[in-house]
DNA sequence: AGCACGCCGACT
DNA sequence: GTCGGCGTGCTC
């Protein structure tokens, strides 16, 4: 009889599970246990999946693990078979997909942290310290602070930036001490709304499934309020004494809607997103693990919190790209937490203004079921939207006559305009007038962007950094051009143009400092004063400008012309949520979009009928293409210094696919962009038709692609599902 | 992925 | 004579 054995998941790259002999001390091993085991010459930290199971590997290569780290199951056994059939479904590293589900201080062998809220407290040290005003700077405003009483270090953060380097002073010195309080709720202080015919039929059809599995699709435009939606049924599922999962695309969009839960619901609410300090972001985990928190709110990562109580899972702006993790382990937060609402019995809400259309043909397929919010409570009318051709006008640095008098007519009003680039920089090429020649990334070959104030060529696929040529380093003529526009040069033209109006640009570059943005924005929310945004798609999301009137989009023809097959539908939805800006209050919104392409089709029933009649006929040509969502895709990405390896490597690793495998096989060929900071990237593309079949051809393949021996000399990746094939 | 072992070039 | 380059192999 083989000795039974745990199996063991450990955060290592490899498409194996590790067993070990259970430790010599310590409790009973569970599944979802972590444990401390030897590995190589050192130690890692892994969770248990499974028990008493007879060792995959002779008696003499077994070890024994050194140490039990939990007595009850860190992760419970719904997160358990949701993680395992992750990594199945996106052929992922068992032990990659276990880690990425815990915190990062969950794993380390270290003892759980406390869950209360870190707070700091005056010793009695400190208080004679602030009586004789012995400490000065900072120190000596911290222990002001805590004067009143024990200070949290949200509170502290919010009444202190710099306080962090003095506390530990003040804590080395023992003037201050490090506590915990439980976090106490504030009453709701903001009554619901009373909801419109819509949001009621929306509120009641999913309040109708909580304690069951059903997938909803609410597609409701900006301004149409999915949020209130969101709020009603949060409010509902608390009621029942279980938690509720909201997952935003991106953080910026979280501080708005917490504080909106918060106002309203008076219970604890989380925030868990990747730029919380690791130690809060475990103890928030663990405080949902508890049951303790009982509304979630979180980006992707978020879509891997415990939730013993499960009421509701909600995805907001389902279609954002964010959602899909585009290394290590590749999932789609979206689709996990659908699957994860299968396994906890409870209904998932997925809401868009621009549904996805994979979420569309889900509808359509009777595996979602549509809710729709068309009415705007908030406005008075969506905003109407003119093509302006550009052809054949005079533009002034890519601004249409046309356009610009709808600028000055706008800001005559006092009123506020968004003109929408999504190009950063100056102009995205500089070339030689007299010859032809442009400056080019050395390491990825293509045109780098001129970046005025910066005094820079800057590439956006590498960051690769270049100073401006003062003559052509191909003829030696002084004709450098810019050519084209990004958001740096729009700026400088509509500040020169209208002098009298504040121009600001809101883009990555000038909203570095953390709270820019939001100030930025603030000080234009409250005034109904003129001003004209520069913007790129940062602008395109959240934020409600109440005076903002006109929206002017300059340039989709990227777009429209773009290779890939999701540009259109990204497109589309892009320019939805950007004329979304317009007129929200009181005032009416128009929307101005040019193009060389006034008769694109896209484009023309996007704006005759709408997203949703663009949506179903890109839904058609999918397939009729037999395109995603239509036909499943898997593409094998590599990359290397030398172009030789990655074919080397993609050529084994088709010769490797199973016989018979019935895949449609795209390449081995080079990466749209063939290289990139200096390294030469290909790829292989596999489609089915049938989900089943792709995966029962990949999995096989997949665990043996890290044995090919070409595989060491590349960089590769494996994309279930990717969204972008670049 | 990390880490060690192992065999060939420019330095104290 | 060594320090160190990264090719190769392994991790229960």
């Amino acid at each position: 009889m083989m000795s039974t054995v745990l199996r063991v998941a450990l955060p290592v790259p490899l498409p194996t599970l590790f067993d070990y002999l259970p430790p010599s001390a310590g409790g009973e091993a569970r599944p979802g246990c972590r444990v401390l085991v030897p590995f190589g010459r050192g130690q890692a930290t892994g969770v248990v999946v499974a028990t008493g199971v007879e060792a995959s590997v002779g008696a003499g290569k077994l070890k024994r693990a050194l140490r039990l780290l939990d007595d009850a199951p860190l992760l419970d056994a719904e997160l358990m078979q949701t993680l395992a059939w992750a990594a199945d479904y996106w052929l992922a590293a068992p032990g990659e997909a276990y880690a990425n589900a815990l915190p990062l201080a969950l794993r380390e062998a270290k003892p759980l942290p406390p869950l209360g809220e870190e707070c700091w407290s005056l010793t009695t040290a400190g208080r004679s310290a602030l009586d004789a005003r012995s400490r000065r700077g900072n120190s000596h405003a911290v222990l002001a602070e805590l004067a009143g009483g024990a200070l949290s270090s949200a509170e502290l953060d919010a009444c202190l930036p710099d306080w962090r380097a003095a506390a530990r002073r003040l804590l080395a010195a023992k003037l201050v001490e490090r506590g915990e309080r439980s976090t106490a709720p504030n009453a709701p202080t903001r009554e619901a709304p009373a909801l419109s015919e819509e949001q009621r039929h929306a509120v009641d059809a999913v309040a109708a499934s909580l304690g069951n599995y059903q997938s909803f699709l609410l597609d409701g435009v900006t301004g149409s309020g999915k949020t209130e939606v969101y709020l009603a049924l949060i409010e509902r599922v608390l009621a029942q004494g279980r938690q509720a999962l909201l997952l935003v695309p991106e953080i910026g969009l979280a501080p708005q809607t917490v504080r909106r839960l918060r106002e309203r619901l008076g219970v604890p609410v989380e925030v868990i997103h990747s730029n919380l300090a690791e130690g809060e972001r475990a103890r928030a985990w663990l405080r949902a693990r508890k049951g303790e928190a009982r509304v979630i709110l979180g980006t992707r990562s978020a879509v891997f919190t415990p939730l013993p109580h499960a009421g509701l899972v909600i995805v907001d702006e389902e279609h954002d790209g964010a959602y899909k993790q585009q290394e290590g382990f590749r999932y789609h937060a979206r689709d996990l937490a659908v699957v994860r609402a299968r396994a906890l019995g409870v209904p998932v809400l997925l809401g868009s203004g621009t549904p996805s259309l994979e979420s569309l043909a889900n509808v359509e397929s009777g595996r979602y079921r549509a809710l729709h919010l068309r009415a705007r409570p908030g406005a008075v009318h969506a905003p109407t939207v003119q093509i302006v051709d550009m052809r054949a006008q005079r533009l002034e640095h890519g601004l249409s006559p046309t356009l610009l008098a709808a600028v000055a007519d706008t800001v005559a009003r006092g009123e506020q305009v968004l003109v929408f680039k999504n190009r950063r920089g100056y102009a995205p090429v500089l070339y030689c007038h007299a010859c032809g020649w442009h400056a080019d990334c050395p390491r990825c070959e293509r045109p780098m962007t001129l970046h005025a104030g910066r005094r820079a060529l800057v590439c956006h696929h590498c960051d690769h950094h270049a100073r401006i040529p003062t003559a052509c380093p191909s003829c030696g003529a002084t004709e450098l051009k810019p050519q084209g526009q990004g958001t740096e040069r729009l700026e400088e033209a509509l500040a020169v143009r209208f002098p009298e109006v504040p121009v600001l640009r809101i883009d990555r570059e000038t909203t570095r400092r953390r709270d820019a943005f939001e100030q930025l924005l603030g000080n234009l929310r409250d005034e109904a004063k003129s001003a004209i945004l520069v913007g790129t798609q940062m602008l395109a999301k959240g934020h409600d400008l109440p005076n903002l009137t006109l929206v002017a989009i300059v340039g989709v023809d990227e777009g429209l012309l773009s290779v890939d097959f999701r540009a259109g539908e990204r497109l589309a939805q892009q320019l939805v949520q950007v004329a979304g800006r317009a007129g929200r209050a009181a005032k009416p919104g128009r929307v101005l979009l040019q193009t060389h392409h006034p008769d694109h089709p896209m484009l023309r029933q996007l704006l005759a009928q709408g997203y949703a009649a663009a949506a179903q006929a890109l839904l058609a040509e999918r397939r009729q293409g037999a395109l995603p969502p239509f036909a499943h895709q898997a593409l094998l990405r590599a990359e290397a210094a030398q172009r030789t390896a990655v074919d080397a490597f993609l050529g084994e690793a088709c010769a490797a696919l199973p016989a018979d495998h019935g895949l449609q096989v795209a390449g081995p060929m080079p990466a749209p962009m063939p290289l990139r900071a200096g390294r030469q990237r290909g790829q292989l593309l596999l489609e089915a038709a049938n989900r089943r079949e792709l995966h029962a051809a990949l999995r096989p393949w997949a665990t043996q692609l890290a044995r090919l021996p070409s595989a060491r000399k590349v960089r590769w990746s494996l994309d279930v599902d990717p969204i972008d094939l670049y």
